[in-house]
DNA sequence: GAATAAATTGTTTTT
DNA sequence: CAATTTATTC
């Protein structure tokens, strides 16, 4: 038993509830900062040590791996003194793949199957764009890969896809999204989508599997349950449903996976879905300053759809944050560069500073500045490891070698290295494949009959290539194998031949990737190809990263979420950069995008600094207006440095900011009537001047009086 | 069929 | 403007 004094000792009041809180529905509602993974740990804890949960009763959810193992680290160092076995600790997609792997047999899938990733999914929607003719402008492919996602994680089948298609654009769509899916099953493939939709399929028509994973998981945590999707959602409903020891941390202020199908309304209603509910807010901040968290909470205060919260802290009051105007994106990026040199003289480590962005293409520019600075740093996300291109080439031939109806696999391989097979006769072949319902692999053992001399033989050879390597696979270790593997398919033999600087970086690159395999054989024990392959398909940018790295962090703000930095760096604070210009559409996208700068400000813990560019090279449309939300910040915690005065923001901005003379020019008066696009029409009964800012309350027929911000609310006079 | 040159075209965020 | 797709040449 773990001495219950001790793990409670270090805990406010509602973190200890939170922690001790017995069984049934639990809602813990934590700001930024408020102690949520501590709080998770130590309940884990308590289930375990003190209450005497057995581990394997319990299941942990995480959006990350890497938060996944932090999870568990801190677990173990809690439980280590009990001697007691840390739980199952894993993202979603992680312990859906455990799931299916065992069961999936259930609805009429192999157990091979190949997990698609955004990359596979592409080049399966170009050839449904291709067969079905929707190669002209009208679609891009991401945008139709975004579409069918979109459609997936409202959990539509096609046939109801097909059904609500209204004119001819939306049936096309419908059935590209059959063909991708005949395409999938036809590579015994799954998407990332189909790793939960599958799930809940599974637990809907396999009762007994359920009923035993219900039976396996007495007690269910969820991290980050703000920004879980509606499939997510129904397998926490169909684990828990019953015995109801479910406990949910998040915050909906941080939700920002929306476009990834994440559905905010799963935390706000989720008193309602489970009667009962013990909820639990979590206010206090101890990570950052009063004036970040003042900043902070300036910012998000701007969105309407949201329940109100207030953030305190002990903390110091701090500095206040800079706000640096540029004259273009690389006088931003030396400005960081001579701060973090600054902070440096001034004995700051290198791994205490981090630099966010919305765009990885925005992180280019940052670097050259840091090379030219001497600056050390380390990228999380934009070119992926596992993205290159010599290691998806060799990963193709792994995943043809488990899954021999892996046709995207197959293209990719047999091209890797060239040996004589174009185009034309993958056309061909293609042509044959469809037709008869069968794999490219298996027809190149016996080529079709229009496919003759060369090619034919190329094709029989690669055939018989795989299948021998496959049969090989069982004498030797996975290291050994993938080795054997880059040797007997000539790639590494393509690339000696090379003898460029280039080339060598990939052979360098493929050694890693055997130094991977490696570690995950020594990790895991009895390694399997098949386990190498899933734990690749579900890494993530964040996962890659080590927080003991010998240089600045530079990385997204979504990737930023999460982690926390003493020193912070939030840059691109420009209209259309930040908030993005594909997110200016609609309050609800700004709205998130408001949440993500919420996020960025509130990484921070003693220092941040902000920054926008007035000119940046963004093909095309680029005339940098400071971001909306740096105008939503409260002066009194800035500081403007260089040029970049208050006002000279103000003058680039022709949002329909208010003049700031005189009364009566106020945009709207008293009895005005006016419609709003959430609440309908409404009548004006004040108008107010708030510092630079108009508020104008509105009784609506709907809701009643509101307060609004004339700058952020669609207001129209009518 | 493959290598090279020219044209085009797309760009958020990611498990 | 860089990366990918398409046209041209060998």
């Amino acid at each position: 038993m773990l001495d219950r004094d001790a793990l409670l000792r270090d805990l406010n009041p509602p973190q200890r509830e939170a922690v001790t809180a017995g069984d049934g529905p639990l809602l813990v509602l934590a700001g930024a900062g408020s102690g949520k993974t501590r709080v998770i740990a130590h309940r884990i804890a308590w289930l375990l040590g003190v209450r005497g949960v057995d581990p394997r009763h319990v299941l942990a959810v995480t959006f990350t791996n890497k938060a996944a193992g932090e999870m568990a680290r801190r677990v173990a160092d809690l439980l280590l003194p009990a001697g007691v076995r840390a739980p199952l600790i894993a993202t979603f997609h992680a312990a859906c793949v455990r799931i299916l792997r065992q069961h999936i047999k259930h609805i009429g899938y192999p157990p091979h199957f190949t997990i698609y990733d955004e990359d596979d999914r592409l080049a399966l929607v170009k050839e449904g764009m291709r067969e079905l003719d929707l190669a002209d402008r009208t679609w891009t492919p991401a945008s139709l890969v975004h579409r069918i996602s979109a459609a997936k994680n409202q959990m539509l089948t096609v046939e109801e896809v097909e059904r609500a298609a209204r004119g001819p654009r939306e049936e096309k769509i419908a059935a590209l999204f059959r063909r991708y899916q005949e395409r999938l099953a036809a590579a015994a493939a799954v998407d990332f989508d189909d790793l939960l939709l599958l799930t809940v399929r599974l637990f809907d028509e396999a009762p007994a599997v359920l009923a035993w994973y219900r039976g396996l998981w007495t007690h269910v945590l969820v991290d980050e349950y703000q920004d879980t999707n509606r499939a997510q959602y129904r397998i926490i409903r169909q684990l828990t449903g019953e015995h109801r020891n479910v406990c949910v941390v998040g915050d909906p202020d941080q939700s920002v996976y929306r476009w990834r199908g994440a559905d905010i309304r799963n935390i706000l209603d989720f008193e309602t879905d489970f009667p009962g509910t013990c909820v639990i807010r979590l206010e206090q901040n101890y990570r950052s300053t009063r004036r970040i968290l003042a900043i902070a909470a300036a910012v998000i205060a701007h969105n309407l759809a949201r329940k109100d919260k207030t953030l305190w802290t002990e903390n110091a009051e701090g500095e206040p944050a800079a706000v640096y105007r540029a004259w273009d994106e690389h006088e931003e990026a030396n400005f960081v560069a001579q701060t973090v040199l600054a902070a440096r003289a001034a004995g700051r480590p290198w791994d205490e500073i981090a630099v966010f962005y919305r765009t990885n293409a925005q992180s280019r520019v940052l670097e050259d500045a840091l090379r030219r600075g001497g600056i050390p740093y380390v990228i999380v996300g934009s070119v992926r490891f596992y993205e290159r291109r010599e290691i998806r080439d060799a990963l193709a031939w792994l995943r043809l070698i488990v899954n021999p109806a892996d046709d995207v696999a197959f293209r990719r391989a047999v091209q890797a290295p060239g040996r004589g097979i174009g185009r034309a006769t993958l056309v061909r072949l293609d042509e044959v494949a469809t037709r008869e319902g069968r794999g490219l692999l298996s027809l190149a053992a016996a080529p079709p009959a229009d496919v003759t001399g060369k090619p034919g033989r190329a094709l029989e050879d690669f055939a018989a290539l795989v299948a021998t390597l496959a049969a090989r696979r069982e004498g030797t270790t996975l290291p050994a194998f993938i080795d054997e593997v880059l040797n007997a398919s000539g790639y590494r033999e393509d690339l000696k031949q090379e003898r460029s600087a280039e080339a060598e970086a990939r052979l360098e690159n493929l050694e890693e990737l055997i130094a991977a395999a490696e570690d995950h054989a020594r990790t895991e024990g009895g390694a399997t190809l098949e386990g190498f392959l899933d734990g690749i398909a579900l890494v993530s940018d964040v996962d890659e990263w080590k927080d003991d790295a010998r240089g600045i962090t530079l990385m997204t703000l979504h990737s930023a979420k999460g982690l926390e930095f003493p020193l912070v760096f939030l840059t691109g604070l420009e209209e259309g950069v930040f908030p993005h210009a594909r997110s200016m559409g609609s309050v609800d996208d700004v709205e998130e995008e408001r949440r993500l700068c919420y996020v960025g400000i509130t990484r921070a813990k003693e220092r941040l600094w902000m920054s926008y560019a007035l000119h940046r090279r963004i093909h095309g449309y680029g005339l940098g207006e400071p971001s909306r939300f740096l105008l939503e910040m409260p002066e009194e915690h800035l500081t403007l440095l260089g040029a970049a005065g208050r006002a000279d923001a103000r003058e680039a901005a022709p949002v329909a900011a208010p003049a700031a003379t005189g009364d009566d020019d106020l945009p709207l008066k008293v009895g005005a009537r006016v419609r709003h696009g959430r609440w309908g029409e409404g009548l004006v009964v004040g108008v107010e001047r708030s510092g630079d800012d108009v508020l104008v309350t509105v009784r609506f027929a709907s809701v009643g009086r509101k307060q609004l911000s004339l700058q952020y609310a669609q207001l129209e006079e009518l």
